[in-house]
DNA sequence: TCAATAGTTCCGAATTTCTGAACTATGGAA
DNA sequence: TTCCATAGTTCAGAAATTCGGAACTATTGA
């Protein structure tokens, strides 16, 4: 297995960034991710309610946060943590991220609004 | 020539603004159109500085703005008046455009960084 | 060493994007 | 009215991307 690649934040474009949450079911990950306190794994994250998303599909909406700059994966044992590089990317893009959640209505604590 | 078809307000999704917005080439599009005061024309707009865009490629990228809720386009004679829907798609999601611009280093008025 | 679990990689099918060529709409000139 | 020029749209095929099942890899525990 190929060593994963996280871009240095210097090198985040925000192209990537908005590809990235441009997609529903990433955003829901992303924003579980957002939530969860211990640093989601994979799997955990599959179950969107009206749907579970197939490992290989969600190997790859993690690949795409993680190659974006959105989050941090780094394998925990048999696991892989996941965790938001929120903090770091608001320093880089002051106000995107909490911006793009609020439009998704997807703020952590947030009641749903779509 | 079917008609040019704008979503109201209440139905701009997310998805698609963050979508339109994650193509550097039509934010560059945008950003001019957000600069520009007459309502821009498409022709006036496919001089990248680096490439020309193809007018098909242009059409197509005037068509995704304008769907994701982006701008607005009318016909005005042989031209096409494309503007903005800023001050609309502010009320409805607050800080997303201008956050996304900042990113880009691409709010009017502001000096390039990317 | 073997089995179980978590996730990645591969690869073919389906979808999307790109762009040259043909077409449509409008305005002005003859 | 007819013809031409201009601005942009639509079409269609090639290229690129995405999706997801099946096979594979890495790690832990028995």
């Amino acid at each position: 297995m190929r060593p994963l690649f996280h871009p240095a934040l210097e090198d985040i474009k925000p192209e990537a960034i908005l590809y990235a949450l441009s997609d529903p079911e990433r955003v829901a990950i992303y924003a579980k991710l957002a939530g969860a306190s211990g640093g989601g794994t994979c799997s955990a994250l599959a179950d969107l309610g009206d749907r579970v998303i197939p490992k290989s599909s969600l190997s790859n909406h993690f690949k795409v946060l993680r190659e974006s700059g959105l989050i941090r994966s780094e394998r925990q044992g048999v696991e892989m943590r996941n965790q938001t590089r929120c903090t770091e990317l608001d320093e880089r893009f002051p106000g995107l991220i909490r911006a793009i959640l609020t439009a998704y209505g997807q703020l952590p604590g947030q009641p749903k609004t779509d």
